[in-house]
DNA sequence: GCGCCTTGTGTGACCGGTCACATTCATGCC
DNA sequence: GGCATGAATGTGACCGGTCACACAAGGCGC
């Protein structure tokens, strides 16, 4: 609460410069710590800045020296824990090279509305990260004018998503197949599958991961269920395979839908691991406290966030460039909610 | 990809006014959709716009008309449910409103840290939403310099924190006060108290709450327990309570520290709701998957981070005012977890 | 003692929009 | 027919910074 009362426009460095008795250029020069200002000018103008509160507005910063040192984060989520975490990455990295972060969320993934969305985020200037490991993602990073800079954060690099625009990635697919491998060594005949909601028409490179693994081991292949995101998704669906008495092993497409099937299993009185196996995939925070705790696959999405940021850093700043690769393998969790199944009676 | 191979600068409208024979204004009123532009003429604007990809530059505007339409979120946290859902609440408003919106962590309650990040969000122009649930929180709060529109997201209104700002608020008081009542009306002799980490140095909202109820009803006060944040926080905390034969009942401060505590109790061969009763807070979204399933109490944090834009957005465009008060009532949600106390031997 | 470089400072144009005002032309009214 | 009115468009200044360049004063070599 300032006294006037009124809010006054901020100080300019013109507004500065007058208060120091010097030219708007020196001041510029002052916040900007160029080398050639007298000392006692400098500490003049900086008591003037500290007097009138003065703050370079970022505005005029951008517009006059073109360089904007911000980017916008377009993801369809930002409560689930991978797309939190992969948020959580890009930001750290944003802010250790100061730049600005803004986030816009693909509500739908509707036509238009994603249109609506890219075309809100290529306004607000700087780069774009576009998380696209779902619909309205994938759409959206396809949606992005070519002349702006945007890096993907993709499920799979081949295939058409993301065309031919910079990109980094997670091994979903050796992670669905590291997950199924092990759960088959355990000795399950085969592996069921919930799914969650893929980025393609298609499959999930989770699921594709799943199916190399079964076919590999020449076991049957269930059709995979398809879950909705969320534990109420994977409750559904496990309600569905928890009827099926030859059902001993399922894989779940996160760890999310893990806990729902889990409860599902619970509520029909098969015990895991006695009865059914599970595993899930990101190894969530609670998935280790869970009981039984849960077999999961662990995989870097802060890491694969900062990557992200440092390569749309290089891709706009074109200096060192760093090379799309995947930034961490996966690595697979054994804990309580698997194991070996049941004795064929 | 562009022929031309080199990045050219994006048009500007004197490049979209020469391409369609106009004065740069002309184009100005057609982006702004004001009536007093002849059919053919706007029609032959938007072709040019079309044709040269014009996007209209957001520092430009910003910096020409004043206002920046752009809102920053700064948090401690983006992982944890309740703070992603009042930054999903934000940005969902923000959204409607055509407001972009901008997020800074607040790594350290370091006050040196705090106050780089709160420049940082100031640099960025548009107005601040400081999520004041937490040490560093709170701290940003109170170095936002007074000139700037602010508003906090805050644990309780009264007292210090926030000073003479603008605030939201949940009720965390009474729902630690519900929560309390609750477990007590089942029978329990006293309720114990695993506290999340506290926007001041003294004890949270929700701690006062439980103290409130436990001196209405007479009963014993224990000492809370100080847990960390997240499930391994509550872990900890619950392998001390789980040694005492004497605990029946444990009010934890969030879900996630539920998650820990109910697994601690498990490892020590006590059963929930049998031997003790557990309950959290936020409703989050596994909570009623677990087993056994967590009674909670629910917190509206989507509509609290609605609430807060509305706010900031009435602050800023000086139109209609919304009286800052509690958003929606914390509502008790009963499951599994919670049970009367085991028979005395 | 002159030119020359360095240090310190100021001036004008510009970034890409908006705003206030001026201008042109067609129309309606008396 | 003269004039106010309104629609359609253009002109100049401005927002708050940066950049390129000009310029004054002092130190140094010759």
């Amino acid at each position: 609460m300032n006294v006037t009362g009124h809010t006054r426009r901020p100080a300019s460095i013109r507004d500065v410069a007058t208060a120091a008795g010097v030219s708007y250029q020196t001041v510029s020069r002052v916040i900007n710590d160029h080398p050639s200002v007298k000392q006692s000018t400098r500490e003049r103008v900086l008591a003037a800045i500290d007097e009138l509160g003065f703050r370079r507005n970022a505005s005029a910063l951008a517009l006059a020296s073109g360089r904007s040192r911000a980017v916008t984060v377009l993801t369809a989520n930002t409560t689930h824990y991978g797309y939190a975490s992969i948020l959580q990455g890009i930001e750290e990295a944003a802010r250790a090279a100061s730049y600005a972060v803004g986030i816009g969320v693909l509500e739908s993934a509707d036509e238009a509305a994603v249109a609506a969305e890219v075309e809100r985020a290529a306004d607000a200037g700087g780069g774009l990260i576009v998380i696209a490991y779902d619909p309205a993602g994938v759409r959206a990073l396809g949606a992005v004018p070519a002349e702006l800079p945007v890096v993907g954060v993709v499920e799979t690099p081949a295939g058409p998503p993301g065309g031919d625009r910079p990109w980094v990635w997670t091994d979903d697919r050796e992670a669905g197949y590291e997950a199924t491998r092990h759960l088959l060594s355990l000795g399950h005949e085969t592996v069921h599958h919930v799914a969650i909601p893929s980025s393609t028409r298609r499959t999930s490179a989770r699921t594709a991961g799943w199916q190399q693994a079964l076919r590999e081991a020449g076991a049957p292949e269930p059709r995979p269920v398809q879950g909705r995101w969320g534990p109420a998704g994977g409750h559904a669906a496990g309600l569905g395979l928890a009827a099926d008495p030859a059902v001993t092993a399922i894989l779940c497409g996160n760890d999310d839908l893990a806990v729902g099937v889990l409860r599902a299993l619970h509520e029909c009185g098969r015990s895991v691991p006695g009865d059914v196996s599970i595993a899930g995939f990101d190894d969530a925070p609670h998935s280790a406290y869970l009981t039984p705790s849960l077999t999961t696959v662990r995989l870097d999405f802060t890491g694969l966030g900062r990557a992200a940021f440092a390569l749309l850093h290089g891709v706009v700043e074109e200096s060192a460039q760093i090379a799309p690769h995947p930034v961490s393998v996966p690595a697979l969790v054994v804990r309580e909610s698997s194991g070996p199944p049941p004795v064929r009676p």
